[in-house]
DNA sequence: CCGATAAGTGAAAAAAACTCACCTATAACG
DNA sequence: CGTTATAGGTGAGTTTTTTTCACTTATCGG
């Protein structure tokens, strides 16, 4: 008889774990507190009565053991897994999830959404939003990121760059405009936290030297931002071409014609690799196509 | 990510089950109450959505889906627990289980089990005993069986045949040994229910035709029987060689020379034949040389 | 037709898993 | 060089899953 007790939910934690030796990450993409997943690991270790793991201040990392117990087990977890899928007549839910900044969220991506949905009303779909740049994304299955340089995961795919053109509303464009960049020194200025040096790299950027803004305000959101800067409320460096649709609707006015072409472009990352899951590839297909982009 | 989501009990329930075709069996093997296993396998089908068994009334028989399941499963089950167990470093605890009757075990068996204990002290044994021949010991690693045809299980080795004597106690031997046959219709006979007829048959073989015993006693184990001849009650049928210790000791006295020799035979019967578990090859080949016979 | 037997059911009990609140150690930061 | 933030560990308490219990059903064999 199998000396096998319980070891299911242990061994599925461990090779997550194994894989992004991060419990933290492992929690996420088993939809657990980190708490649980070290009390699963604490207790595979004490069943097989062997250290799978070193634990480091802020990381874990495998044991000798635990790199060969990775080698052995996995694929033979993959197997099961496979086998079980293929009898299984309980058609997968097939779901991705992707994590993307939220104003690209809803400027871009949201919008086109109903595209897919139509196109694929089988998939579901799993839409996270991330606030700042640093937070980790790696339990989705894609991301989103803008980054100054080429991701390092193996799976990635440049989208598009991103540029800053300075905006207002249409009630004060004639005013500022005539005024010329001194405008920048009388009115307050916009910009997202993330960026709070856009305001001068532009400057410097168009020959504006000596700048001296009159008053630079930071919000957490672009979409504050826009808001703000619709509203009145001063000049704002708007992400192009993301924010299009403020501009064509009539919400914003360019101020002036000369934008920031920043290094950063928007990348589409792949976390997960698991040849099966097709609807992954799907939706990378779909979004590169929606975009209008090619790899 | 796996979509695996409990199954690691329900798969082992659904392994053991498709072997002995009974849950009422796979129930005492995993040491659970049919209810469980019935529970576990009606859960497992749910998850896949797909009928592994057709319930009849008193036997579960596997679908068509069921034998391709459990053979793609099987080997990927005894795969896993391969690997769990070499990179286990809790020595497993060893133990065989072995089912045989209540009179072998106290009269043959345990009187000699001191050898085993001190050949093979990190080898635990669990010995249970059955008062009927018809009880199912399939959850058991071994049996010792008394049967009139060899069992129909691939392993199983014969032990020896078994003979029936009349004995009384010694104080009424000289009486009633004086009195010839006749005495058998004077006094109560003895005799265990499994063979009610073993007193009949007794007389026939020796010849003696139209037998009209006085009074029979059928007692439901042996060792009532052996006790109550002891105690002077009547004479009664003992089973040779195994109770060989109450003549040597003067418990019992052979009233006839004249045996009866049955048909059946002791067998030792192996239910598991997992190749991983030597310790029960330890037991078989223990048993078999401490009772003298070869296979 | 009856009694025995294997399996199914649903509610209750037991056991396991998970979360929560708090703790520790240290890496990153100013 | 202290401060802060972060990943992980712990144990009690809660939730979820698993098992049992008591009872029902269906039928096999007399």
């Amino acid at each position: 008889m199998l000396p096998l007790h319980t070891p299911m939910r242990g061994l599925r934690c461990f090779c997550v774990a194994a894989e992004c030796l991060s419990f933290k990450e492992t929690a996420k993409k088993l939809y657990l507190t980190p708490s649980a997943v070290s009390h699963q690991i604490k207790q595979l270790e004490e069943n097989l009565n062997l250290p799978l793991f070193e634990r480091k201040t802020r990381a874990v990392v495998l044991t000798e053991a635990g790199k060969r117990f990775y080698q052995a087990i996995a694929p033979q977890m993959e197997q099961l897994a496979n086998t079980i899928s293929e009898f299984s007549q309980a058609q997968r839910m097939l779901e991705v999830s992707i994590s993307m900044p939220e104003f690209f969220a809803s400027e871009l991506f949201v919008p086109r959404l109903i595209g897919w949905s139509e196109q694929y009303p089988n998939i579901n779909l799993k839409l996270e939003t991330v606030k700042s740049r640093r937070e980790s994304t790696k339990h989705t299955d894609l991301s989103i990121v803008l980054s100054g340089k080429t991701p390092t995961e193996i799976v990635a795919y440049d989208l598009f760059p991103i540029s800053y053109i300075p905006a207002c509303n249409s009630q004060q464009y004639t005013k500022w405009h005539s005024k010329g960049y001194r405008v920048l020194e009388q009115v307050p200025l916009l910009l997202h936290q993330a960026r709070p040096h856009a305001w001068h790299q532009w400057a410097e950027h168009v020959g504006y030297h000596n700048f001296q803004p009159k008053q630079i305000i930071q919000l957490d959101s672009m979409f504050s931002v826009a808001r703000a800067a619709q509203q009145g409320l001063g000049v704002a460096l708007i992400p192009l071409p993301i924010s299009a649709g403020w501009f064509s609707n009539g919400s914003l006015q360019r101020l002036f014609e000369q934008e920031l072409l920043s290094r950063d472009r928007y990348y589409l990352v792949r976390h997960d690799n698991d040849a099966n899951r097709n609807e992954i590839q799907l939706l990378i297909d779909w979004i590169l196509q929606s975009f209008h982009l090619e790899k």
